[in-house]
RNA sequence: GGGCGUUUAGCUCAGUUGGCUAGAGCGCUUCGUUUACACCGAAGAUGUCGGGGGUUCGAGUCCCUCAACGCCCACCA
């Protein structure tokens, strides 16, 4: 019968049949249901751009086990999932394949194509990221899977968009965005990288008009874009110079006060840096502010426009020239001074990088080029003072890795000030909890700076924005705009709403120069196919083309995938939701979002408890990615080790910390032989075995000869830890089958319960608490630590291991069968959270043999595992006493098997010994006595206070326990003796440690009570332990 | 520049409110194939708890300080 079940677990024919099985079971299903209460997580949707990796195996991993254990618990549970649409990074994706496959370009193809591509994309890789969440065995209720960019969750953003318009919390604005030229969109701030290059800065001259008497005849301006200065519209000088210097030094000196010795040579350069500066530049400095004052100007060059001289406290003194020069089309801090002074803003750039029309010349030169150009004539006409050499950060697009030019564009804007406030609310007041609890820190400092959020991106991938604008020349027009949306129209703000965004710019002619619109009027429209749609677009209105930054539909997605703004009966019984899980770097973008949105669109928080999860590194401590060569499949990881074992090392390393290591190895497919992936390695598309020799391909494989190689899999053998314990349970199971087939149902009578059953039920117990307690508070490793210690040794070494003898004694066998069968059927439930498969197949397999079964009395439990009940938390055998005689019985064991060991006594030598001991423990120790001859080949021929030590004792002293091994016979003098001293020498320091504690007046005075006795105790115990090892030494024969 | 974190065995990490003779897994050494399991069992070795100072009867744990490493945010004409 045995011999059908093999001693490893099959996981890989377990995993697909166990998992239909959930699924056709409908276990996943939650729907609302009056009598259970509610627990529900919503899935971070992963991107649809590519595949899962290891942090995503954490990630559903730690949502699984709660999920798992609540819906044991009795929990109607929900784990909602989905996938998210995430704009740009998949846009792109599908843009570069475009490109590189077929040489296309997304305006070759048009809007509507291109956006049909992506949905094939998605539609590919959803299917592939269900695949894996399912292979880990992720319990969600997949019949509601949703997307960020379906039907659903769109009705849910155009309710929110409109509402947040109608409410004045939408506008539309001029902003200076990251400007990707080649994909011609803005990225966001987090898609912007910067790299660390070699470059030029120029200082420029620009002629001061008119300069009188003592007047320099140049202002200079460092800057490291000089093609810019075709759209400078002011130079700056710090209205203060003096007081500036005077402020800085001040600063610099009290922090010289504070400063640690490490920092003080640095802050001591600054200072003679400043004063230095101060010496030479303060009057040049304190002229040109004055300069300013009298509304003086400069010679913008090439283009040959008068700017002003400004004064601006952007313009630091201590560094450059001390002036600056201000392009506020094309400078987030230039803008900034723009808006403060009133200056106009010359935007010189094309979407493309080329340079418009307002370059003059220079129009139609990309960037590179008219910058050599600028160049080149500045420094025909001798403007170019100087030019450094230095390290210049250049930010580039992550998506397309060109640089990044700042633009000026039309953004459409959310205004944070009060939804952010109520986030912020959220968390003080702890209707939000996050954990651990130093990540609220960084969610309040950013909301705090209350920024508007840029909602709007120049893409065709996503959530085009629901509104029609027209732009309008005249007051008149504005009027007539007016009246036809008041009154011919008639909206009135329940379904459509309108604004009006008047031009910043007053002065009418430089308008019109800059061909802007005397106003916008915008309408946002709250339905899809509304017939106002048709209305508005016959009057001149056209619909935006922007789409929604993807944070926004993420940001409603634990109300938006359960059907709102409908009030549908799921709503009402699963939101808010119970934990978000998540990592720290969307903390801001997106749990920070869902908090105010949620608070917005139903005035209730999303959830109570965020639980942040640490970030696996790899073995350098770098971040894995796939482009780095370090990420790991966690399909590899199910492919070799199965997905418990995946799941159980993922939840195993979730400590508190911030991140994890992984050390990452490649497994040669040949030979299995494990190759540390390096810095140096891991970007190879093959790699030679260190053993066989035999070369592979890795993920970087493309060239015939070596794809055609056979792939090695990228694995970890932090997992191997988790792989073995798996088959440890496996076999644990084996063994209960093997000794379950004559299994009789029946009442367990605990009066006649030996001590070890006791000591288990107890343990039993006690590990149901602790694990409990540990996940409730999002304590993964320790919970797992917890299970595989009761698992393996409490469960596998001690207790079947004293079944064993029962097991073979007719008389006995039937009890020891049901708390066998009772004891696995609660490690099994405890497990199952975290390793679902092998748990389930265990559990349904011991049906087979012993479907009645528990304590006391049997019952016949549920069809599958994942329903059955939680293990409920009594105390009825947690009993302190009978786990300290178990302990005693334990180290015992252990000392005896030592005695062997340390003598080379043959495992098949049979062994006597005695035990001195006081009466109590004699008498709990009497019934496990019996064991010893099974664990150790060892006989216990007496054990009392005054029992007669062998013939040639061996001492070992355990606690209360003197233990005195019979070796005569067998004795290795030599290694005997050594033996004895190496425990006399430990004695005796302990004793000395003791008594310097104990003869310290001040210890006696002040230490707790108990603790001053323990230390009497222990002196006492050890002082006989020693007199008596030390008299057992003189005894022994010399040799 | 602001904030946060880490430093404990060769490696990866535990160590709750100070009471420690500092633990686990992997690796290492020795022994073992007795029918659950060699993905196993038994036994063992390995630590100035990053350095220095302080508080305390007592510090891996609390405070100060120095050092190294890492993360986030801001800024860099």
């Amino acid at each position: 019968m045995i011999e059908e079940i093999p001693s490893r677990f099959d996981f890989a024919t377990a995993q697909p049949r166990l998992f239909k099985m959930w699924e056709q079971g409908g276990f996943f299903h939650a729907s609302p249901n009056p009598d259970k209460k509610p627990f529900t997580i919503v899935i971070p949707p992963p991107n649809v751009t590519g595949a899962l990796h290891l942090g995503h195996a954490l990630n559903n991993t730690l949502q699984d086990i709660l999920v798992r254990m609540r819906r044991m618990q009795g929990f109607e549970t929900l784990w909602m999932p989905g996938t998210d649409h995430a704009g740009i990074a998949t846009q792109a994706r599908v843009e570069s394949r475009l490109k590189t496959e077929e040489n296309l370009t997304r305006h070759d193809l048009g809007r509507e194509k291109l956006v049909e591509r992506i949905w094939q994309w998605k539609e590919q890789y959803e299917t592939r990221i269900v695949s894996q969440l399912k292979q880990m065995g992720c319990s969600c209720d997949w019949e509601r899977i949703r997307f960020t960019l379906d039907e659903m969750c769109g009705t849910a953003v155009r309710h929110t968009f409109f509402d947040l318009f109608r409410n004045d919390r939408i506008y539309r604005g001029k902003r200076l965005v990251n400007w990707d030229t080649f994909l011609q969109t803005a990225v966001s701030d987090d898609e912007v990288y910067n790299e660390s290059v070699q470059g030029s800065f120029w200082h420029l001259r620009y002629p001061i008009i008119d300069p009188k008497q003592g007047e320099p005849e140049f202002v200079v301006v460092a800057t490291t874009r000089p093609e810019t200065m075709l759209g400078d519209t002011a130079v700056a000088v710090h209205p203060d110079p003096k007081g500036a210097f005077a402020k800085m030094e001040s600063e610099l000196r009290d922090r010289l006060r504070i400063a640690s010795a490490s920092e003080r040579a640095a802050i001591e350069t600054s200072l003679e840096n400043i004063i230095e500066r101060r010496a030479s530049m303060l009057a040049p400095l304190e002229q040109l502010a004055k300069m300013a004052v009298d509304g003086r100007q400069v010679m913008l060059p090439l283009a040959s426009r008068p700017i002003p001289l400004i004064i601006d406290t952007w313009a630091r003194p201590e560094l450059g020239s001390g002036c600056v020069k201000i392009t506020p089309a094309h400078d987030p801090n230039d803008h900034e001074v723009g808006r403060r002074a009133g200056l106009p803003l010359i935007n010189i750039l094309h979407p493309d990088g080329k340079l418009n029309a307002e370059a003059g010349v220079y129009e139609g030169l990309a960037i590179k080029a008219a910058r050599k150009k600028v160049v080149e004539d500045l420094d025909a006409k001798s403007l170019i003072e100087k030019v450094e050499q230095r390290q210049i950060e250049l930010p580039l697009s992550d998506r397309s890795k060109t640089p990044i030019e700042p633009l000026l564009a039309d953004q459409w804007f959310v205004r944070m000030n009060e939804l952010a406030q109520s986030a912020i609310d959220a968390v003080t007041d702890n209707r939000v909890r996050i954990l651990p609890q130093r990540y609220t820190n960084s969610y309040v400092d950013w909301l705090s700076e209350k920024r508007d959020w840029p909602v709007s991106r120049q893409l065709w991938w996503g959530h085009q924005i629901p509104v029609w604008s027209r732009a309008v020349e005249s007051d008149g027009e504005l009027d007539e705009v007016r009246r036809e949306l008041e009154d011919g129209l008639n909206i009135n703000g329940t379904s459509a709403a309108w604004q009006v965004e008047m031009c910043e710019e007053t002065d009418e002619r430089k308008r019109k120069r800059m061909s802007m619109p005397l106003a916008t009027v915008h309408v946002c429209i709250q339905k899809e196919n509304d017939p106002l749609e048709k209305i508005l677009e016959r009057t001149g209105f056209s619909r935006v083309d922007d789409v929604l930054d993807t944070w926004f539909s993420s940001a409603l997605w634990p109300h938006s995938t359960l059907g709102w703004p409908a009030h549908t009966k799921e709503l009402a019984y699963f939101y808010p939701t119970s934990v978000l899980i998540t990592s720290r770097d969307i903390i801001t973008l997106w749990v920070a979002r869902m908090v105010l949105m949620g608070l917005n669109n139903l005035g209730k928080v999303p959830f109570s408890q965020v639980y942040i999860h640490p970030k696996i590194l790899d073995g350098e401590g770098e971040t894995m990615s796939k482009s780095r060569g370090n990420g790991i499949d966690p399909l590899d990881v199910i492919e070799k080790f199965g997905a418990d074992a995946l799941r159980f090392g993922m939840a195993h390393l979730c400590t508190e910390t911030q991140d994890v290591r992984m050390p990452v190895q490649i497994e040669c497919p040949h030979c299995e032989t494990s190759i540390e992936l390096t810095r140096k390695n891991r970007e190879l598309p093959r790699i030679e075995c260190s053993k066989c020799n035999k070369p592979f391909a890795t993920q970087w494989a493309e060239s015939a000869h070596d794809t055609a190689l056979p792939r090695g899999l990228v694995l970890s053998d932090r997992f191997e830890t988790a792989r073995n314990f798996t088959n440890k349970l496996w076999n644990a199971f084996r063994f209960a089958m093997m000794n379950l087939s004559d299994y009789a149902s029946g009442p367990i009578d605990v009066n006649q319960l030996p001590i070890e059953d006791h000591w288990i039920l107890g343990r039993l117990e006690n590990v149901t608490d602790q694990v409990t307690g540990m996940l409730d508070n999002f304590r993964f490793a320790d919970a797992t630590r917890e299970l595989y210690d009761f698992a393996w040794q409490d469960f596998c070494s001690n207790y079947i291991e004293l079944l064993k003898e029962r097991l073979g004694d007719p008389n006995r066998r039937s009890q020891a069968q049901r708390m066998l069968a009772h004891t696995l059927d609660q490690l099994m439930r405890l497990l199952h959270p975290v390793m679902p498969f092998i748990t389930e197949e265990i559990w349904q397999r011991l049906a087979d043999f012993a479907p009645q079964r528990g304590f006391p009395n049997p019952e016949m439990p549920t069809g599958c595992l994942i329903e059955a009940n939680w293990p409920q938390i009594k105390q009825e055998f947690h009993d302190p006493k009978i786990e300290r005689q178990f302990s005693l019985f334990q180290r015992a064991l252990t000392a005896v098997r030592d005695i062997r060991s340390q003598q080379n006594i043959p495992p098949k030598k049979e062994i006597e010994f005695v035990i001195r001991t006081n009466a109590d423990d004699a008498s709990a120790l009497q019934p496990l006595l019996r064991y010893f001859p099974f664990l150790a080949n060892a006989e216990c021929t007496a054990m009392g206070p005054d029992v007669t030590p062998p013939g040639m004792p061996a001492p070992l002293t355990v606690d209360s326990l003197e233990i005195l091994v019979n070796l005569e016979g067998l004795i290795d003098v030599a290694v005997e003796r050594k033996r004895r001293e190496k425990e006399i020498d430990r004695m005796q320091s302990s004793i000395q440690a003791k008594k310097s504690k104990l003869s310290n007046d001040k210890f006696v005075a002040n230490a707790p009570p108990e603790i001053i006795q323990r230390e009497r105790d222990g002196l006492t115990q050890l002082e006989e332990q020693l007199s008596s090892a030390v008299a057992g030494l003189a005894e022994l024969p010399l040799g």
